[in-house]
DNA sequence: TTGTGTTTTATTGCCTCC
DNA sequence: GGAGGCAATAAAACACAA
């Protein structure tokens, strides 16, 4: 090391350098820069060409060489961890958004499925409470020999009852009536349904087909 | 003037390539 | 095995606030 030193710590004059460190001059610098920026690597004939040119041991030469490549990459990487940085900002930004409307899209779903069991439910309970129809669809067809229950209707739009039973739900109790069966049973049906003011219209039509009487 | 932080120059040790 | 590159580090030079 110190042979080294004593070896190529001397000038173009021979004389030894007594300062162990000394700054390159501007012009020097400038040079250095300008040869760097054509190519950052150096080959033997360049490092030479250069030391003799700025009047600097080809050794200085290239470690200044050296030196500037790993100050071109220390930049270089704050560089791109500025711009990581920045990415990862922009990202966390968007990633907090689409959280809080993924809570906001998972919290409707919550209430629109509690919402639709509600109306199955209710849709269900009418079922359980409703049993004419289901009876009249196992009863399957019968003449309706007596011709009272006969009536069109729109099909598919619910009718509302509004107070007082249709005459032809009323003929159809008396039919049943003349059969001598279940009157009480359908009176508390179609008060139910009166009360609850709703039922279809294909509900309604198929109740009172001629095809689809019940069987008694 | 001095203490302190930053920049620049240089060294050392290790690695790769020819 | 020698030359050259690189990372880590030392040390001198420099800038600047107190």
């Amino acid at each position: 090391m110190l042979d080294r030193l004593e070896q190529e710590d001397s000038y173009e004059d021979g004389s030894p350098m007594l300062e162990k460190k000394r700054r390159l001059g501007y012009d020097q610098v400038k040079a250095l820069e300008k040869s760097f920026e054509l190519d950052n690597k150096l080959e033997p004939e360049r490092k030479v060409k250069l030391a003799e040119d700025l009047g600097l041991q080809p050794r200085q030469v290239s470690i200044w060489f050296q030196n500037r490549r790993a100050r071109t990459k220390t930049k270089q990487l704050e560089r791109d961890y500025s711009v990581l940085k920045s990415n990862f900002d922009v990202l966390k930004v968007e990633y907090t958004n689409l959280q809080q409307e993924n809570e906001t899209l998972t919290r409707k779903l919550r209430e629109l499925k509690a919402k639709l069991l509600r109306v199955e439910s209710n849709e269900l309970e009418k079922e359980v409470e409703c049993p004419i129809s289901r009876g009249i669809e196992r009863g399957g067809s019968e003449s309706n020999s007596s011709g009272i229950i006969k009536e069109e209707s729109n099909v598919d739009s619910p009718m509302c009852f509004n107070g007082s039973l249709p005459s032809s739900m009323i003929n159809l109790v008396h039919y049943y009536d003349s059969r001598g069966s279940q009157e009480n049973v359908f009176q508390n049906q179609f008060m139910r349904m009166e009360e609850q003011n709703f039922l279809s219209n294909s509900e309604l039509f198929s109740f009172f087909s001629v095809d689809q009487s019940p069987t008694l």
